[in-house]
Parts: C-alpha cells; structure tokens; sequence
DNA sequence: CAGGAAAAGTGCGTGCGCGCAAGTTTGCGC
DNA sequence: GCGCAAACTTGCGCGCACGCACTTTTCCTG
C-alpha cells in the first residue's frame, strides 16, 4: 500500500499584490529546501535512484540528515518534489487566468492538460527516472494530491465563495482524476493484477496520449462543475 | 491431511459475484490478517495505542514480527483496518442491493451513509481511540481509499460495462468526498491552520452529524452520477 | 540596543519497513 | 502416495523516520 503522508507547503496568495514581507526567515527555508530537492533530484540522475542515501543528499544540500527530514518524509518526495515542486500553484494560476466567461469545467481542465503537457526540458528527463522505479513512481502519484488545496482556493472563488464545501469537493475530484490519468499513462505494458473484480470486458483504451487521458478523465467531471456554477448564478 | 472440508459447507460466502475455490491455502492467510487485526486492535485499546510495538502484535497473534509486515504496512494500518476491515465490500454490497430503477447517485449516497452509521458496538469505542491520536487519524482517512476498488466494480456493472473509466473517476471522487466529509468530522476543535486562501467569511457548518457531513459532501458530485447513466440509457 | 522568546538546525537513540536468502508448508499432477 | 513447484514464513541486517533535548539563529519589543 501507499502510505501518503501530508506534506504542507505555504501556498502564496497568488492573485494578492506582492508579498508584504519576504521575512529573511523564510528565505533560507526555502533556500534549503530548494537545495534538497535539486540535490536529491542530481543524485538521482547520477546515481540510480536506489543508490542514493538521505546522507547523501543532506552532505550535497549542507544540512545535517536530521534537518533533511524536517523537510521531507521520504526519500522518494524528495525527488519528486523537484519536478512537481510549483505544479501546484502553476495550475491554480493558470484557473485565474481564463477570463471569467468560460465554463469553470473547461477552464480547470485546461489549466491541467497545459500544464502537465508543457515538459520543461529537465522534466521530461526527470519523468524518465521516476517511470523506471514503483517507489519513485507511487511518490509522483501521491504528489498529486498537492493540487487540491490551491485548487479549492481558486475554485471558491469562481463560485463566490458560496459553496465552499462544493469547491473542496471539486478539487479533491480533480486531483483523484488526474490521478488516474497519470495511474493509466505510466503503466503501458504488464500489471495484469489490476482486473480485480471489474467484471468481464477489461476495454480500456490502449494507451492514448497524457492530454487525452487527462482530458477523458476529467469529461466526466463536468457535469458538476456545470450544476455548481450554475446553482450560484442563476 | 486429508480433512473432511466438502467445498460446500463454507456458510459466510459474502461475496456477491464470483468464489472460486476458498482454498485451504487462503484461508489460513485470512486467518492470520485477522488475528493481527483483532490483536492489534486489542492491545491498542488495553494499553495506549502509543505503547504498542509490532513485535506485540506478532507475539499476540503468534507470527514473527517480519511476518506482521507482510500483511501491514504500518501499526496504524493494522489497527485501522480492524474496523475499516469489511466497510469497503459492505458498501459495494450496499449499492449492489439497491434496486436497478433508482438513481445511481441516490443508490451510493445511501449505501455510504448507512454503512458509516451503523457503529457497530466495537467500532465506536475504537472509533474513540482512533480520534485521540494524529497518526492513528490520518491512516484512518487513508483507509477510505479502500473503497474505491469495489465501488468501481458495482458501478461499472451498473453502466452497463460502458464507461468503464467513468465509473473509475466517479468511484475515485465518492472516496475522495467522504474523506473530506470525515475530514471534517473528527476535527470540531482546534486547527486554525486550515484557513489557507480561502478568503472572506469561513461560514461553514459547525459541527453536523456524521451523515449530513456525507450527504453534503457527496450532493456536488451527484449531476456527474446523473449524466453518467443518462449517457448511457438514453 | 539589549534581552528574551520563538523558530530552525543538530546529535543521539529507538523502533520500524523492507530486501534478501534461507527454511517450511500447500497444492497439484503423475 | 510421491515428489516437485509455488507460495508463505522467518532470521538477519541496513537505512530511515522521528521524538527528545540542546545549541544557534532570527525576530520582536520595551
């Protein structure tokens, strides 16, 4: 089983002005921990991924371990938060981009499928590390649960602010979907121990693009974004 | 070694769709999963849940504390899963029952609020437990996971095997939903933590029961449910 | 600007998750 | 029955997560 374990990252306000205070405190945290992860993630190409101790990326990083994990609760997070460090808020953003006319549906589904899509050059590189390992690969999965809060945050706000426990939903739906699209993306060839008991046809698709995997888990979402919006502005 | 088992006399065949073979070889493994779970549950309850080392556990359930971790990942899990043991099967069970004319949504709605109602005479002192401690909280939540796998299953069956990755998602957001509905339940107190972005007015419902957290939490999703089978049966 | 409180970093010890390589049991075909 | 192959268990060992107590750094306030 995954273990998923609630890492919080502070998610600025994205649309607020400028941040107040940058506080020299929070500067060097996040100075260490951008240093972890870039050393966890180096290591990790250099080495394989299992030849890597915390040790290790603690030494790289100039922080003692015990410091390493009061940033990280797994090895695997480490890595992988290189790579879906700013997804997160990216996504968030780029919901506050659409002009407000849109439909939410199709708005939150754009956000996702550009910025999945859009691979950075060092990404895509990364993408090739964590497919070969299950360990590297159940931290990605389990990272894409990071989306849900700042999702919830620009979601209530199209709504209003009025169903604030409908927008919680939403996202905590979204993240699940993409999920799933991800799960099915990074899993082409073997695992036949999936069929559990699903019954007869196993006629999934046999392996269409990330976009449109994305795209085809979040259709039918819609629908209840649709209701949502629609029961705010009537 | 040849015992007397005519395939015929299992009496607590609760599966509704397809036994096999019980299989003396997989019987034995239940009988192991459930000793650790009842000992872990026990010792949980007689002495702290904090006071509680694996090595106990196998000891009480007469494994090798290497064999305990072939079953459980973690102390938590195991204690969890003694009261989140069957629930997964059960709602699946629960919405298997409903009649074919109502309304899908309806028909998961119900078999999720009845199947957390029920407190069992056991579950709710373990329940007490459970709420005391930050860790044992958190598998507790992960658990809900749990349900997603046979809630796929029913509903696919459901829409007529047509979307198939349909139902995925939608399973996947009832899981989601009533992780938040549980979420919110077991934490009335304390957590100022959570207010994030989320705005203005933090005008949520106090404290509701249990069940009207998981209507509430499960209404948003119910025009998907709709669509779903509208698209199907037109 | 001084002093003290809060927070981040660090050394140390304990229990745990899990890979590996035996040993033991279960199941099945001859 | 016989024996073989697969599945399950177990002892061993390594690294890691994390609590606790302590030092160092940062920030606030009189």
């Amino acid at each position: 089983m995954r273990a998923s374990l609630r890492a919080r990252s502070i998610v600025w306000n994205a649309d607020a002005v400028t941040t107040p205070p940058p506080g020299l405190r929070e500067r060097k945290k996040q100075a260490t921990r951008e240093a972890l992860r870039e050393a966890a993630l180096r290591l990790a190409v250099e080495r394989g991924p299992d030849q890597v101790r915390v040790e290790d990326i603690a030494e790289a990083a100039g922080v003692s371990p015990r410091t390493y994990n009061n940033y990280f609760a797994s090895r695997e997070q480490a890595i992988v938060s290189a790579v879906t460090a700013d997804r997160e808020a990216r996504i968030a953003a780029a919901v506050a981009a659409r002009p407000a006319g849109v439909r939410l549906a199709d708005a939150v589904t754009e956000a996702v499928v550009e910025q999945y899509t859009d691979t950075g050059e060092r990404e895509h590189k990364a993408l090739l590390l964590i497919t070969t390992g299950t360990a590297l690969r159940d931290a990605f999965l389990d990272a894409t649960a990071g989306i849900e809060p700042p999702l919830t945050a620009v979601i209530t706000e199209r709504l209003d602010h009025a169903g604030a426990h409908t927008a919680r939903v939403l996202a905590a739906s979204v993240a699940a979907a993409v999920r799933i699209a991800l799960e099915g993306w990074l899993r082409p060839a073997g695992h036949t121990e999936s069929a559990k008991s699903s019954g007869a046809g196993g006629l999934v698709v046999p392996s269409g693009s990330l976009p449109d995997r994305l795209r085809s888990a979040l259709a039918p979402l819609a629908p209840a974004f649709d209701a949502a919006e629609r029961h705010t502005r009537p």
